[in-house]
DNA sequence: AGCCAGGCCCAAC
DNA sequence: GTTGGGCATGGC
């Protein structure tokens, strides 16, 4: 099969385990050397991407930055790596600000400095965060291949591996909750349909729309959808919606937060998150749940 | 066995 | 508007 080739140089604040391994996202596999394989089913630009893609780093010596090689199926442009890479931020200013509030989170930074918040596809980031509701991360990493096995396009073998692309909403929509069985998705597949039914019929522009929307009325909006309570709709917000104020609270959160600054329940952390981290708190967030889950309390 | 996991829905206050 | 019970599944 052909392969399509494409490189970005002088990339910093970059760190493939921090980034593909935070929690945010669930399709990247490391591999061996160290690279990353995945799929990337994405709707970009009036029309979905679908690839397999493997990714890899190489970091020059001293304060070079480095270079990120992508291969993919399917031609993809520089322009949509820089999206969903995240890489017209800059994360050092970002640390740097954040830095300077306690040492606390200079210590989440430290474990995971090379985090970025990827943007993420809106309709597979929805149903994904559906399946993530009080599930483990294997597991929901297990639902979403199967999933995409069972409903998504073949992606032809890449890498040793038969690919399949995220179902499309139409493709999960027709499903009734026998045929969801075999992904083992539990009472969530009910709100699966349901969800899957109301983009089909709205069309993916509906999820565009609240990408436009100020934070309040886009969380108004995505809760709207089955199966999406305020937790699950932070985390869209913040992966897919581009709301970097997004906070969401779940147990590995209240956890840290507890730990760390004596905060006993889920308001006190978000007014706590708000006056302490400012605007971009949902990635001072990402690196919190970095830090609690691999270091541990 | 019982507890837990990137919680939500819905009925009952 | 808030609270609590019920809920599928698999790992530990």
């Amino acid at each position: 099969m052909k392969e399509f080739h494409l490189e970005i140089e002088n990339v910093r604040d970059f760190n493939l385990d921090h980034i593909f391994d935070c929690g945010q996202c669930f399709r990247w596999k490391k591999e061996e050397d160290g690279s990353y394989t995945g799929v990337i089913t994405y709707f970009f630009e009036k029309d979905w991407i679908k690839a397999a893609v493997n990714v890899d780093f190489k970091e020059f010596e001293g304060d070079l930055g480095g270079v990120i090689k992508i291969k993919s199926t399917s031609p993809i442009s520089k322009e949509f790596w820089e999206n969903y890479l995240d890489l017209q931020t800059d994360y050092g200013k970002i640390k740097r600000s954040l830095s300077r509030k306690d040492k606390h989170i200079r210590g989440a930074i430290k474990s995971g400095e090379g985090i970025r918040l990827l943007n993420q596809d809106k309709w597979e980031t929805l149903i994904s965060f559906i399946i993530s509701a009080n599930n483990n991360i294997p597991r929901i990493k297990g639902c979403i291949e199967s999933l995409s096995k069972n409903f998504g396009e073949s992606l032809g073998e890449f890498r040793g591996e038969e690919r399949f692309a995220f179902p499309m909403p139409e493709s999960l929509a027709e499903l009734t909750e026998d045929d969801l069985g075999i992904c083992k998705l539990g009472y969530r597949a009910k709100y699966i349909i349901d969800t899957s039914k109301a983009v089909a019929d709205k069309g993916i522009d509906a999820l565009f729309l609240i990408e436009k929307m100020d934070s309040e009325k886009a969380f108004k909006d995505i809760t709207s959808y089955k199966g999406v309570g305020p937790k699950v709709a932070h985390c869209i917000l913040l992966f897919a919606l581009g709301k970097r104020e997004s906070f969401p609270v779940d147990v590995w959160m209240s956890k840290v937060m507890l730990d760390i600054y004596g905060l006993e329940n889920k308001k006190e952390i978000e007014t706590f998150a708000k006056e302490t981290f400012g605007k971009n708190r949902g990635i001072a967030q990402q690196y919190l749940f970095y830090h609690i889950r691999e270091k541990g309390i």
